[in-house]
DNA sequence: ACCACCATGTAACAGGTTACATGATTAA
DNA sequence: TTAATCATGTAACCTGTTACATGGTGGT
């Protein structure tokens, strides 16, 4: 779809990304990770310690070794300017339109294909979900307020989607419980559960 | 993170659900893809040919070659009775809570690293996005109802779940345009788009 | 003559996940 | 002594994309 590929891969992108923020060992990327857009989007702590070298290779990062006291030797990578440039050419590049291979949507498409209890269960669960998130995500909002610093526009904006998301999910499932409820099969329906189990 | 891997594959399930609605060849479900799901999820074309096969192994589909007058001989391939059950179990398995490596949040949170006119263009782009998708699903209703067939609750919820998505996602973004507009630099942005190019 | 559609496939590659392997330090 | 945290890596595997290759039919 996007003609030629990317200059960097998603995992390069976001490493770099957040290396920007600052020279660090791949241990100290996961953990920022975890407890910052990792909710959004994570690597697979595999996948990192391969593509870390590259990014030294590839003239994006630079490394070094230390060694502090008697603990494990790590490996600090630091972005250079070159990194820097790719990376912004990286974020400036357009994002495919969504809904884009939605396993939801497209399993709530076939869900004639099971039986009504399943398809609750998944709304529910969406449900659910949305509701944990829009917690955490007020939990985090209370957090920035609370902290004084001066808070960035992006993540509040990201905060602020995740927000809107988790309530128009909710809004939705309740709409789908209802009317899965009181759903009447469709002709076919039938036939394509017949041979379930 | 779903402890053991699932029995199907995403093109092997959707492939499988849309093979449900009748014997027909890979063509012809490349055809339903485009004019369906597809919206939603769809299989590259080259995957497609590599799978059906697989399918047939795996005792999940049968298949029979025909030759129509004189057209290209084509291969018909239909579900069985494991398929089916295969397929069921695969619709009710849980599905991941979204967002889930949304490249679109991961760059917004990231927005500092790049010009605000880029950002804008980002969120101008997918409020437009949005709004063609909303005008899609609102064109596909009128068909859905003006066709007069009973039509079932899960392609209606379906489009209803993006039409509210949509609704929401240009509600944002024109939230964000102002914000984004009016936001001062967060202290460190400059420092991090410094050596941009 | 040319284009759109019908119809199927292969090979190379990219990108990512999982499980496994190793080993030190520090706090309870 | 046990568990959590620090710290890095490898190998096998799965899934999917892209580009390429082939060739007939039907309409303008």
């Amino acid at each position: 779809m996007a003609g030629h590929r990317a200059e960097l891969s998603p995992t390069e992108g976001a490493l770099l990304a957040v290396l920007a923020g600052g020279e660090q060992s791949g241990y100290d990327l996961a953990r920022r990770f975890e407890r910052g857009v990792g909710r959004v989007w994570s690597p697979a702590k595999g996948h990192l310690y391969v593509v870390l070298p590259r990014l030294v290779e590839r003239g994006w990062a630079t490394s070094r070794e230390v060694v502090e006291g008697k603990r494990p030797q790590k490996t600090l990578y630091r972005i250079t300017r070159k990194g820097r440039s790719a990376l912004a050419r990286w974020v400036d590049e357009p994002i495919e339109p969504e809904p884009d291979r939605n396993m939801f949507l497209v399993k709530l498409f076939f869900g004639d294909l099971t039986s009504k209890e399943s398809m609750l269960e998944h709304v529910r669960r969406r449900r659910d979900d949305a509701a944990e998130l829009r917690a955490q995500i007020e939990e985090m909002q209370r957090l920035a307020d609370a902290s004084g610093e001066p808070q960035g526009v992006y993540p509040w904006l990201t905060r602020r989607y995740g927000l809107m998301w988790a309530r128009m999910v909710i809004r939705w499932s309740e709409e789908a419980e209802e009317a899965i409820s009181v759903a009447r099969a469709t002709p076919g329906a039938r036939f394509l559960r017949r041979t379930k189990n």
